[in-house]
DNA sequence: ATGAAAGCGCTAACAC
DNA sequence: GTGTTAGCGCTTTCAT
């Protein structure tokens, strides 16, 4: 038999549905002898509990969508990972959809994802978005959302960030600490939060170190490895290279690695690097480079169980705000000045 | 109102439910007049369709099962982004769910997905499987299910695999033709079959071009950085060094890169490298790596298009066995000897 | 053009 | 301990 319901095995041993029924969720109500022999019978038959069945009437599909802009972004990639191993060890599974920064896509795969019902939402806002009615939607319907990484500030959804400024500053007194006093900065887009924040960061970070900001060796440009690349063929024709450069990405600092090494310049000796990243990524960059590390499974996890947390009411639903730490870490792309013992 | 079904708009309009489930489904029995008020109301009500209820007596959930042993590792994340990518496009939604290399994970994910009633399961068999239970459940529930890189063969399941003996064989061939013949190999672990048929390729490829096999040069150890690390250190100890190294996957390849490095060599110019690997990644690598390119995305897509396809009968079920071709891409990592104008 | 009846596979509530 | 009834929200006949 191709696909077997309770009622065929309810059928074959002259019982009702729902004995079978009651037998297989192991319920108290029926024999061990009855359970052991539906069970028996239930396996025999090949049978396999129809979700979707279950699902209707529970109301309850312990299924999660994730909502990401990308997937080919390592980044994301890992905050999905840890997302899953999360929601499989709870009993969660999860449907992913990728609105490839679309913001038409989004709306089409969080509306679907509210037509199958899911228990709860995982979303990282596309880079186009702004226009928040499917989110009046999923409030409206109740259903527990979290933003991670890129979120909505003013709805009732909680969120989990990363706190960018505060990252920099603490980078910038670290290397500033060292010792070191010129220093540029491949910024990125100031349209951009994130571009806007870390270059705050590195101006509120010099300022408060009385350190004069040289404006010729803050270069803005995009967050892609070609961005970095020029931007390091302008500074160099400066004829007044800084000692240190803060980039604004891994992938900038990668486009730097590149036009340095092409330059004859050696990193560190001749000039240092440093930037936001993760550590999966720029611990293969060569050498590898001194991070602001922002930990997408750290992230990803802090998500979800949140996200499970009001599914099951473990807590109230939205508002909570989450920074995810960032953890700066001296690896081989920075010269160390001062002869410390500890590596932080 | 929170949860608006059909019979509530029904009620609103005073007609029946089923008016309401033809009208929004564009139904040609309902009249125009009043498919624009319920569409109206509808929207205005706030109402979203249930899909599981539909899929409940449709039989058709439209969503695809994906298991996968791991998604950090950027080969799968890749496969999972193209694959979304075509599902997307074909009105299909994607489960994820992730094995971790455990069999029984595995068992669970796709019993479960089975238990959701997905249209079709797209699996890369964990490294442990070698029970083949589940997947002849599925064959029986005829559930159209395609296997990509790994799978069990004589099963009726459609499979879409590289063929990684004829890639070595033909990279091997042009690193002959250009005039290498101290050729060492780090082999992957000889268990399994990617390490098995890349070493017999390399094998095979330097015996039919008459050039002596060095067994020193043979290094059999794992897939990760640290082991190319080691092999290139064994290496580095015999007082006799190849002038190329085919290595088993980038990974290994990057390690070897680093204990070069380490021991003062320079990549090209003292020790060619070269290995199986993809696009993305050894892009990064310094110098970027000459690879046997393993494209994920082709990978990716040529599953789904042969699950949907039989999902949707456009083709008959299993049997196609289809290779994913290797392309061999000259980088900087090895020297050019000849001085060939085309780049291969 | 509209609606009543029946059913998708399962389960909760309540009898017997 | 087992079974009956009813219903989850929707759709597919088949009448009207």
């Amino acid at each position: 038999m191709v696909n077997v319901r309770q009622s065929d095995i309810a059928k074959q041993l002259n019982v009702s549905r729902v004995t079978v029924s009651k037998a297989l969720r192991d319920h108290p109500d029926i024999s061990q002898a009855m359970k052991k022999k539906i069970g028996l019978t239930a396996r025999k038959m090949g049978y396999v509990p129809n979700l979707i069945a279950r699902q209707l009437n529970s109301r309850r599909t312990f299924t999660i969508g994730i909502v990401i802009p990308d997937l080919e972004n390592s980044f994301f990639s890992y905050i999905v990972d840890s997302m899953i191993d999360y929601a499989t060890e709870h009993n969660y599974y999860v449907i992913l959809t990728v609105s490839r920064e679309k913001s038409n896509i989004e709306k089409q795969n969080i509306e679907n994802l509210i037509g199958m019902r899911v228990d709860g939402l995982l979303v990282c806002l596309s880079q186009e978005t702004n226009d928040k009615q499917v989110f009046k939607t999923v409030e409206k319907m109740k259903i527990p959302l979290v933003f991670f990484d890129r979120a909505f500030e003013n709805m009732k959804f909680s969120r989990v960030v990363f706190n960018d400024k505060p990252g920099a500053v603490n980078a910038l007194n670290h290397i500033i600490l060292e010792g070191y006093t010129r220093i540029a900065h491949f910024a990125g887009y100031s349209k951009t939060n994130i571009g806007r924040e870390r270059n705050e960061g590195f101006r509120e970070a010099l300022t408060k170190n009385k350190i004069q900001i040289n404006n010729d060796w803050i270069i803005e440009s995009g967050f892609e490895l070609k961005d970095g690349y020029e931007s390091f063929k302008k500074l160099n024709t400066l004829g007044n290279l800084p000692e240190i450069i803060f980039a604004v990405n891994d992938r900038v600092a990668l486009g730097a690695y590149k036009a340095a090494k092409e330059a004859g310049l050696r990193i560190p000796e001749d000039i240092g690097i440093f930037g936001y990243g993760f550590n999966e990524i720029t611990d293969f960059f060569d050498p590898q480079l001194t991070v602001i590390n922002q930990d997408p499974r750290k992230m990803g996890l802090e998500a979800i169980k949140l996200l499970i947390d009001e599914i099951e009411k473990k807590t109230r639903t939205g508002h909570s705000k989450i920074y995810i730490e960032e953890e700066f870490i001296w690896r081989k792309s920075v010269k160390r000045k001062l002869k410390y013992t500890k590596i932080m």
